[in-house]
DNA sequence: CGATTTAACGAAAACGTTTTCGATTTCAAA
DNA sequence: TTTGAAATCGAAAACGTTTTCGTTAAATCG
């Protein structure tokens, strides 16, 4: 019971291999009663193209290869949700793959997709990641690339972004504007570019506001698996370091959700002792109580988006023209709720 | 700049390629000495072999197919990340498609991933899906396949599951050993096995304590989507339809969150009032308020075991050795929350 | 030294498709 | 009837591997 090919069809019919691919894919100089005959047993005989030959043969493979740091994560999965979707309606498949924030990993993993001849690869960075060689490489064999969210600038291609370091202000700004003095920042790790823009944006918020910047008042978290309790463990640490902290922008929800509950934990009251605004708008942060006030990303956009881009560049090198590389920026929003003041 | 393939390597070193190839797999009819040198120059020209070619000669692509009902969900996110965990330590790469609980993209879906010839395929069903003919289909090919969490009993494969029936029993009996007399159920929709043991542990759980099951108790949700919303919306029922219960057991945490929150604005008390325990343990189940009882689902070990079993069907059939199906049942635990009363 | 084994290599088929290009047939126009 | 073009078809190469089997040369044995 193998699998039928066209030889086989050919023979059924006594024609010729070449007039049965001819007339499957409609080439014009096969008849109308051959293309009829054909297509006939091929549906006859269930025949499927045999993907491995047609890959070989075409040079690509239909497919596009996904490298996340972490599968498990609101954000992320909308956005596997997003390039999927775009994916399949271009009839291209995604293979994922999860670096798990180390930059070893995601060197491996670029590897394997490489060696499988994927079609192009959708990235978003790994914490660790803090050397672009590897992408570079990708660059020079002329393998599509496109990063987004977690993106290196130095690194030259496509990009689909936010601001993170406008979103960071906003939130910021919204901290001052409901009254708070003295506010704190946790921030992600020192590598990535977007921790690094949302402290910027930080940053900056404050001192347009005539606010003092106190580099005691920042706290790192990895943001990684133990992000819940790397926020518990930091309003511990900043209840303890100050007293007159009344705000806390915190660069990602998971984090600003683990400070909520050590907070009520101890009895600090949210938001009337201390405001917290968090970053990526994770469905929990709707839920918890008090309901957490943060920025939106949209990751499902952000995935789309970034398949969008792929697949220009994929078909534009294909015919051999020129690339120019673009970075599209998402909008982003601000989600007030109860965590702070109005 | 392309490629370099076997052939290259085999003019440079003015040698066969069957030779080059051989030498690269160490086979032993070819000298150290030339393995040494084939070796070294694959390495300087940083060779890599074509998985086309290697695909259409060996008749495996080394990537197995993941259909799942919903990406953007807790529990298959686990399942994902368990699944690539495993598969990638045996060299396999997955490709991953969304059924968004629809029968008809999953049938699609499956044939997508047979047309791209994959070695095995994993799947958990769509709440729509209440023919099985792909599936058998597939079985009739021989392609491997194995099911898990939404499975289905009738098709004969290999399959990983929890006990929804023991599990739904357990945790319908802590609702009456923590005192309640009149419990509800938000079941899941109609089809599904998994929702359908869960009732069905939730009934006999009533039974065995002589409790009278009243079937007026019972709601149904899609827990699509729209969970957190029809949590919510049969919260809002449930009050109008009785005054009398004491303790719901919700299908899924999620649609449990959206019941909290609807009682929560109503003002009724949980526990106090109404005992709640949901079902799947997601994370946010834990940084609610109050916390949420649930069954612990273990999603990423079902991941892994469900690769497990594939991985061993592939390997099976390939030499032909005869295949025994298998189903494994993972175990689950009840987690007691602050959402019921000790 | 002849016979036989062993070691090392290569030719070639095969996997199933796509596509070029030449061959044949048909048929209308001259 | 001849000629030319148009319509159909097929042979064959190519994609890059893997693997069988035969060939040669060297080594071993009696």
């Amino acid at each position: 019971m193998n699998p039928v090919t066209l030889k086989q069809i050919a023979e059924t019919l006594d024609i010729s291999i070449a007039t049965v691919s001819k007339a499957l894919k409609d080439y014009p100089d096969v008849s109308k009663k051959t293309k009829l005959l054909v297509k006939e047993t091929a549906e006859l005989l269930n025949y499927k193209p045999n993907a491995f030959a047609v890959n070989l043969r075409t040079k690509e493979s239909k497919t596009i290869g996904l490298i996340i740091p972490e599968v498990v994560h609101h954000f992320f999965s909308s956005v596997i949700k997003g390039i999927i979707a775009r994916a399949e309606k271009k009839g291209y498949l995604v293979i994922i793959l999860q670096s798990s924030e180390s930059y070893e990993m995601e060197k491996k993993q670029l590897d394997l997709l490489l060696s499988k001849r994927v079609d192009g690869i959708l990235i978003s960075l790994a914490n660790g990641t803090a050397n672009f060689k590897h992408l570079d490489d990708l660059i020079s064999q002329e393998v599509p690339l496109v990063m987004f969210d977690k993106i290196a600038k130095i690194v030259n291609c496509s990009k689909v972004i936010i601001n993170d370091r406008m979103a960071a202000y906003t939130a910021t700004k919204y901290l001052i504007d409901s009254g708070c003095k003295r506010i704190a920042h946790f921030r992600g790790p020192l590598l990535p570019q977007n921790s690094i823009d949302r402290f910027l944006g930080y940053k900056k918020a404050l001192s347009d506001n005539n606010i003092p910047y106190d580099p005691s008042l920042v706290y790192i978290c990895e943001c990684g698996e133990r992000s819940f309790e790397e926020g518990k463990e930091n309003a511990h640490k900043l209840l303890g370091d100050h007293n007159d902290v009344d705000g806390i922008f915190i660069n990602t929800d998971l984090v600003a959700i683990g400070a909520i509950t050590e907070f009520y934990r101890i009895g600090v009251k949210i938001p009337e002792d201390i405001s917290i605004v968090g970053f990526s708008n994770w469905f929990m942060s709707s839920v918890i109580s008090p309901t957490l006030t943060t920025i939106d990303q949209p990751g499902y956009e952000m995935g789309k988006e970034a398949f969008k881009l792929l697949y220009k560049e994929i078909k534009r090198r294909k015919v051999n023209l020129p690339i120019k590389f673009k970075t599209v920026e998402l909008e982003t929003k601000l989600i007030k709720r109860a965590s702070t003041r109005n």
